[in-house]
DNA sequence: AGGAGTTAGTTGCGTTTGCAACTAGTGTCG
DNA sequence: CGACACTAGTTGCAAACGCAACTAACTCCT
């Protein structure tokens, strides 16, 4: 067998081993936690994360409301489930659309007094299952290192120098 | 305004900022990758990885096949969408249920030429992605630090001690 | 042996997601 | 002004997912 322990050209583009098991841990670890912070939520009878994200968004501009597509950008959602994640959330009564006076095809969004009940709801339940799953097993040092990767990841050109 | 720097018996449950932070990242990375990893997929006129998953697993025990909920336990599925996704690879030709003797309910799924070939089309895009997604803007340390942050989410109780 | 409880896998149903087509209002540039 | 390109948001449809109910086979226990 021929070992290759130097660089290769044509190879760049071939993740090393431990960048591949990174990434296939990174997939299950956030797989298995999302589903747990679900399953937390659903155990207490709320709805599920997505719901949370939207209500925490709007209650930071709760007077003035917010665009459909800022929530979108905010939220990492496309504007088609956004717009039925919209409806649910407005047919529940936890949010309002208006119209829109500066864009008469868009509308505003605003979270009601409900809406923010039920977010208020929420946060002590997503906040546990976030301390038993981050904060508990991870050293301070780690918590502090996994933000530096994800923060990273997230912004390839701030990364290491090629 | 009071500031609570020692630590509060009935806070205990309670993440800190950075802890909060820490998992806003990791869910908003984790997001943005899968994103891009499915996209490339998709580009390259591919199945999601979902279909790669199992066809690697499969793979590895090629001869032999797996039972179903063999393959649940490996990919972290549930036997409910598993049931179907096989239903697609198998109407696809890419994997082949078999009676298994040893227990009547279940079947064994073996994966097929095509299914290898598929599996082996896949990858050097997936491969590509994980590359230019985790190898290239993270350090070899940064590499080594996440998969070990993940192995510690993924098996809390090799966790630091409290 | 035989009945209770358990496990493997499938199926039906309602919800959610993704994609593409569509409406309607905005902006731009001649 | 008026044609063209663009953006915000909705809707229809097909695929995928979650849940619960179901079948069938295995295990255990007496």
């Amino acid at each position: 067998m021929q070992l290759v322990s130097f660089s290769m050209p044509f190879m760049e583009n071939v993740p090393s081993k431990q960048t591949e098991a990174a990434w296939v841990l990174l997939l299950r670890a956030q797989q298995v936690l999302l589903a747990r912070v679900e399953a937390a939520l659903k155990e207490s009878g709320l709805p599920p994360l997505s719901w949370y994200d939207v209500l925490l968004e709007l209650s930071r501009d709760a007077e003035s409301g917010l665009r459909q597509y800022e929530i979108g950008e905010r939220v990492l959602l496309n504007k088609h489930n956004l717009s039925r994640l919209i409806d649910r959330l407005e047919s529940d009564g936890l949010v309002k659309r208006e119209a829109c006076d500066l864009d008469g095809r868009g509308n505003v969004v605003k979270i009601s007094k409900k809406g923010l009940q039920l977010k208020q709801q929420m946060w002590p339940v997503y906040a546990q299952a976030i301390q038993e799953l981050i904060g508990e097993p991870l050293t301070v040092t780690q918590v502090r290192s996994l933000a530096s990767i994800m923060n990273t990841l997230l912004e390839p050109h701030t990364g290491k120098s090629e």
